[in-house]
DNA sequence: TTGAAAGCGCTAACAG
DNA sequence: CTGTTAGCGCTTTCAA
């Protein structure tokens, strides 16, 4: 371990002012400056953040709590935050909650115990509230991610309410008269409670339309595929939009083994894989994520902040997953 | 900020045996312990890591350098590594060091001021040996991940010489008679000197062989398709094996536009994408990799540990991509 | 069984 | 322009 002492001692000079040489704070002359940056140098000298901290009072550390690691989407928006906090020299802690709220609370203490100035979560219930209380006696701002559970707490979701209403018209356009919903069964969490709640944009929607419709409640986790095989047996739709990429994968599993290529598709969370399926899909904004996190980070104020995100249908192949058929040419995309 | 203090006064005890009672360390009486956990449980204390690392000359936690954000493979891991670290109380910063050696030495810069014990890395060069010794002087212990550049550093390597030979293997054993690989361009690696090498491998599996064959070197990031689609074209492979997620993909939409059903064609890291396309692919095992993880990090030696793991080859329809055609029911696995 | 004091590495205030 | 001193929150002697 190389300490400021080494260097002041190296340099001849107190450790405090090859702290302000190094930091290029005061008037230092250009002597001892080289001195103290020879000898830094040479020593390969790079100040210990801990001690930095300690004294500060403050780590340029955020928390980010992910709640699903099998969710490819969190992952996504991971480097883009990444990047933008290291131009802004801050780094980020990573933990995962595993949808659970044992292990919320585990990521909390660990991320509150690190001092990190703000973290970020999705809520996996509505019973955290009091560890979500110790992290602000400690002075760590809290902000809930993608679901508005705490009614206290700054928030940023995505518009999935409109996304999902959206597609749902957009499905009606088509001509669809049987809709299914595969949304999400939250496994502490009642889904009435949850907003944005994809349900209701899919009532908005069908509101006023003669359309049947069924919604399924589909586990992020541990799920079984056969209920879903179930589900679209029973109720044998000509349309079906899903919350997720893995509800979606899964779909789309069953639709091209039963060759159900006249049912019409769309699912949330666009990736790279759905645009070479041709899979219609909901993308949310990493951008516009990112800046608002970045705000949540720098701005402090009185009253919860709500900020929604609004996201685009990008429409593909009309919806119809026939790229397991033949590939055909036609996209076209709907901006929000 | 609740410290120690104010849960020793609010207990009436000395900070130094409040700290005794909450780490149940030494003799303290039944009364006290209570007092003090009473006013800790009341406070919301939770003990400053910041501090406790300053005064232990220690932190538990790990920094790791992802060199390609757009590389899924690299967070497919990131679960289970983290996953582990949690059990053994240990927590982890991630960096970024897209593919550029100027980066990399930020990151390593930030990971060593954040005195992390280890730091794991993808080596985006060879010139970045300077500050790896510094980070070593300091204390840390370097690790390289995924290619074998720096000779006196501990290295977890996946097996991607063999992978690459039993793919190649493979596609001659079906009939192929002109391979093209599309390996790894290296933006400041000299690629004949990064071991693994698929190239090796491919030649090896070649050898004896009167198959013709072609390497395509690909970039990671800012790749140009038509490069990989001039190649295609000019050399008209019927077997084709790329060395990464991003590449396959690159490789499935030219095939697949092209309609080129009856090329064969093997990737490199398998996903659950590909498992529905049924495309066949190499697979990392991530158990054994996070094994080996946790073996650096708890285990210290005098000499560098050369780690290989072993890949397996999962075999989808004949490695036709016939996904694109018609679904097929045949799934088999060759376990390497 | 408990408390007082020192110190981890760094920096801010103050004195020179 | 530079050095001395104190202290961030915690733990660890050493005494009591």
């Amino acid at each position: 371990m190389i300490t400021i002492k080494d260097v002041a001692s190296r340099a001849k000079v107190s450790p405090s002012t090859a702290s302000r040489a190094l930091r290029r704070i005061g008037y230092i002359s250009k002597e001892t400056h080289d001195n103290v940056f020879r000898a830094a140098a040479e020593l390969g000298y790079i100040a210990n953040a801990t001690a930095q901290q300690l004294k500060s009072n403050s780590t340029r550390t955020i928390g980010f709590i992910i709640s699903d690691s099998n969710n490819e989407y969190y992952f996504s928006i991971l480097s883009d935050i990444q990047k933008m906090l290291n131009e802004n020299g801050m780094s980020m802690i990573i933990a995962f909650s595993s949808e659970n709220p044992v292990d919320e609370e585990t990521c909390f203490r660990s991320l509150i115990a690190s001092r990190v100035s703000t973290i970020f979560f999705t809520p996996t219930s509505s019973r955290n509230g009091a560890i979500v209380e110790v992290a602000k006696k400690n002075g760590i701002k809290v902000v809930q991610l993608f679901r508005d559970i705490y009614e206290d707490l700054d928030t940023i979701i995505n518009d999935d309410e409109s996304g999902c209403r959206q597609a749902t018209e957009k499905l009606l356009a088509l001509g669809c008269r049987r809709l299914l919903l595969v949304d999400v069964d939250y496994l502490h969490l009642d889904a009435a409670s949850v907003r944005p709640d994809r349900s209701t944009g899919f009532l908005q929607a069908l509101n006023g339309s003669s359309a049947r419709y069924r919604i399924l409640r589909f586990p992020l986790i541990d799920y079984d595929p056969a209920v879903l095989a179930a589900a679209i047996e029973e109720f044998s739709p000509d349309g079906i939009i899903t919350a997720t990429n893995v509800a979606g994968l899964e779909t789309l599993s069953y639709l091209t083994e039963k060759n159900c290529t006249h049912i019409r598709f769309i699912t949330f969370d666009d990736n790279r894989w759905l645009e070479f399926l041709r899979v219609s899909a909901i993308r949310q904004s990493t951008r516009v994520l990112t800046e608002k996190i970045k705000d949540e980070i720098c701005i402090q104020s009185d009253v919860p902040r709500k900020i929604v995100i609004p996201q685009d249908l990008v429409l593909r192949g009309n919806c119809l997953i026939d790229r397991a058929v033949t590939p055909s040419e036609d996209t076209d995309r709907a901006d929000v």
